[in-house]
DNA sequence: GTCTATAAATAGATAGAC
DNA sequence: GTCTATCTATTTATAGAC
């Protein structure tokens, strides 16, 4: 996940000769790099949750880390990539979680199943939130492997289980599957959600069930 | 058509209903004043339609208006209050709109009229979109007397017309209304609609048909 | 690789002439 | 009320010492 071998080469850094006694082993220094880096992302996951890309500041995300703003340049090479960086790793989750729905039994329980990690992850603030119109930020996304390596599986993923859906009568196949994929990725950034949990009237769980009923039942009694 | 009930905002001063006099006619500039800041409105709900509160500046503003940045503190004090008389704007307007949809003979047929309308004004690029989580913002919103004003009048509406079809059974009851209300009103600002479009596979009245599908009808077969 | 210090650009907002 | 010119603060991003 998220191995970004910007260093000079990941293969043997060791310039010492072999001093076995004192040495330090190269790869906790590896270990080091990535555990420090998760924490970068850990924080900016949450801060484009909490406010958005644009809202996001890198002196901000440097000093809920604890580490100068210089240093996290050195990680990451743009506020863009910061991003692009919490998006990959939350969607390398997602697919690791698809692949554990993948044992239910009928594909809509595993469309709602899917929906429904979403809008949790959502609801305890871990989604990290883009705005889907600025361009560079496009440009820094669609110009990483990872992530549109990614998303294709994820939607792949997605679609053939709309696809069986419908064919079973499952889901309407009035909608195009294409129409169905987006509106289950819609779920991601349902403002329903927030707004109902302001509301300070339901549980998260009564929440995620409301907005699964209004998501596949629809608004009109049945 | 602008404001004929109401000031536009706060920060505008509101047309003064004096005796008709034939010597000078104060109304001209008054005139003036309303048309200007009808297009200074104008320009700032396109761009907040097009990139949201945060991308969009001030600089941005004046220059599509083509006036100084200067002149156009004058009018609003602040870049939220820009966007606040943007939003009031577009509230009046959907009072408005609902007033002519009261006509239709079912509620369920004024709800979907409604979520029609507020998804046809963003896929023109008319709607604007607010982060909901800027507290500058917020308190600057929730500090206008006429946005909250409109806002209460526009949810009584809509949630008179959901209990109602609740009431006929048209709405599923096992929804809380405010459920429901947000539903409608999460319509507005529905990444459906943009990616639909930028997909290029259907028409604006094809996607306005499915997301009004998807809305009332669920993703789930009937 | 981490730091301090700073560049370079841009944001929102104001001063003051006319 | 409109303009030019400017202020002040903030932002992304680097330079350079260690």
């Amino acid at each position: 996940m998220v191995t970004r071998t910007t260093p000079a080469s990941s293969s043997s850094p060791a310039p010492k000769a072999s001093a076995p006694t004192r040495a330090k082993k190269p790869s906790f220094k590896q270990q080091m790099l990535i555990a420090r880096e998760a924490a970068i992302i850990d924080v900016v996951n949450r801060l484009l949750a909490e406010k958005g890309f644009d809202a996001m500041t890198v002196d901000e995300v440097a000093f809920e880390v604890g580490v100068a703003k210089a240093s996290l340049y050195k990680h990451f090479p743009s506020k863009e990539d910061l991003a692009s960086a919490a998006m990959v790793r939350v969607m390398q989750r997602a697919v690791e979680e698809l692949g554990e729905l993948d044992a239910a039994a009928q594909p809509i329980a595993k469309l709602k199943a899917a929906a429904r990690w979403m809008m949790q992850l959502k609801l305890a603030g871990d989604m990290p939130n883009l705005p889907s119109q600025n361009s560079s930020l496009r440009a820094t996304l669609t110009g990483n492997k990872v992530y549109v390596d990614t998303l294709r599986t994820i939607s792949d993923t997605l679609g053939g289980w709309i696809e069986q859906a419908q064919a079973l009568g499952q889901i309407s196949a009035k909608l195009p599957a294409i129409t169905v994929l987006y509106t289950l990725y819609a779920r991601a950034c349902d403002p329903v959600l927030e707004f109902l949990k302001a509301s300070g009237l339901y549980t998260d769980e009564q929440i995620l069930d409301m907005v699964e009923t209004s998501c596949f039942d629809g608004l009109a009694k049945r």
